[in-house]
DNA sequence: GAACGCTATTTCGCATTCATTTTTTGTCCT
DNA sequence: AGGACAAAAAATGAATGCGAAATAGCGTTC
């Protein structure tokens, strides 16, 4: 185990977060590519600690590669946003400040907004039947307590919506983001209130019915205030740590 | 035969710009940040045909440098979905087709919607009567037929707006898809109708108008179909080559 | 005893080198 | 003469080597 890190404040940022797209269909058969899969998820499931250093050489052996293809894919994750480069001192996952998070969160509002809106241009009537299938088993977990059944449903739900906006650009950017913030999910499981779990069961039922009305400026303003109250209950979670935990019903 | 170093004494700023300040641009000092910037505008200044080869030796000594820092380079831009990477056969610009285009405008829509709904909440009187004054600046060359100073004003006021919204993630989102789309504009200028110019400016009133307000859904709303009015001209515009090519006034 | 400065080791950045794969070209056969 | 196969040439993907910067370790000085 070595000696703390030294935190030298960690200025220089990625050269740009990015909605890049790399949908490039599994042309990953490449040793780079593979590796870039990989150490995404490494980062993204939260391996490795906020703001700990990523030696190349150590991530090398670890993969058993050398290190020319791991830098190819090191700047990549810079480019994503995920780690932060820094000249002659190596790589560090990125941490994310709580005005990251905040940024992070309202732009998944922007493009959740944009999706909803997109949805109700092109959403057939059984895509519509699907999501409110959804809901009603989200709303099961949410009488049940099940609050990691919730969650899934929850995401499924946003997820089907996304993908009813019938853009692959939106899409990509969309899971780009979802990673960053991902991260901070795995490291600090963002446990709801009570009274907020309420409310999104509220909200879900006005995006529901917007949906069903194909009413898209409507419904892209709720899913953006939707976004919003839940930046507001995670970002408050992180202040305060842990509100309420028990997750029995 | 001796490889010469190429030095070129290029400065390479140090590190500095420490603090907590964190700007998301323009820390590449690297080698491979410098061609990082100098390919990724090469290419969206389309000086490559579309869907022309980019062979990486031809770049090498284009650039004056070596293929590792190329390649790295290279991998970035296959991320941000202005190349793409074919194994083994080397990279090419990405072809756009009008599907992608429309799909990038719609992004684009949803983020300057997003844009328009953070500034009504942050945006200060002073940077309100900024933009007023490009607004204005914009009429004028609007009554001039003007079209490039009319673009040029036009595009500032929509940088004005996303400034406002505070939030350098999608700042640099932003940035990121514009530049994906400038690429097309260069090598296919968008010829703007007579009758579009006119609708444009009309919007652009709304806009104003709602941002004074600061009715930051409403905003959201004007924005997203701007850009959407916008979208369906360039598509226009590509599909029946040139309408009107006069930009004499 | 702590702060400063010097040296040694580690790590990074880029160039170069090696190994496959693709492309081209030249020859041979039909 | 045209096409097919094969070998050469070029280009890509990955590995290694070397110089430079940074970190760490250690000694000296106030």
């Amino acid at each position: 185990m070595k000696s703390t890190i030294p935190d030298t404040g960690v200025p220089i940022t990625p050269p740009a977060g990015n909605g890049g797209d790399r949908e490039e269909n599994r042309q990953e058969a490449s040793l780079h590519g593979e590796i870039l899969l990989r150490l995404r998820d490494h980062v993204v499931e939260g391996n490795i600690p906020d703001g700990g250093r990523v030696p190349e050489r150590q991530l090398c052996e670890m993969f058993g590669i050398s290190r020319t293809p791991l830098r190819e894919a090191l700047k990549v994750l810079a480019a994503e946003g995920l780690i932060e480069l820094l000249p002659n001192r190596g790589a560090r996952v990125r941490q994310l400040s709580q005005r990251d998070l905040e940024e992070l969160f309202d732009v998944m509002a922007g493009l959740e907004s944009l999706a909803g809106r997109l949805a109700c241009e092109a959403i057939t009537d059984e895509e519509i039947t699907a999501v409110e299938q959804l809901h009603y088993e989200m709303y099961g977990h949410y009488l049940h307590r099940d609050m990691h059944g919730y969650f899934q449903a929850n995401q499924r739900i946003h997820e089907s919506i996304v993908a009813a906006a019938r853009n692959e650009t939106l899409k990509t950017a969309y899971a780009n983001f979802a990673g960053r913030i991902r991260r901070v999910r795995y490291s600090a499981n963002f446990a709801r209130k009570r009274q907020r779990w309420a409310e999104a069961m509220r909200e879900h039922e006005a995006i529901l019915d917007a949906l069903r009305r194909r009413a898209g400026s409507e419904l892209s303003d709720i899913l953006f205030q939707h976004l919003r109250n839940k930046r507001k209950a995670a970002i408050e979670h992180l202040t305060e740590p842990h509100e309420d935990g028990p997750s029995a019903p």
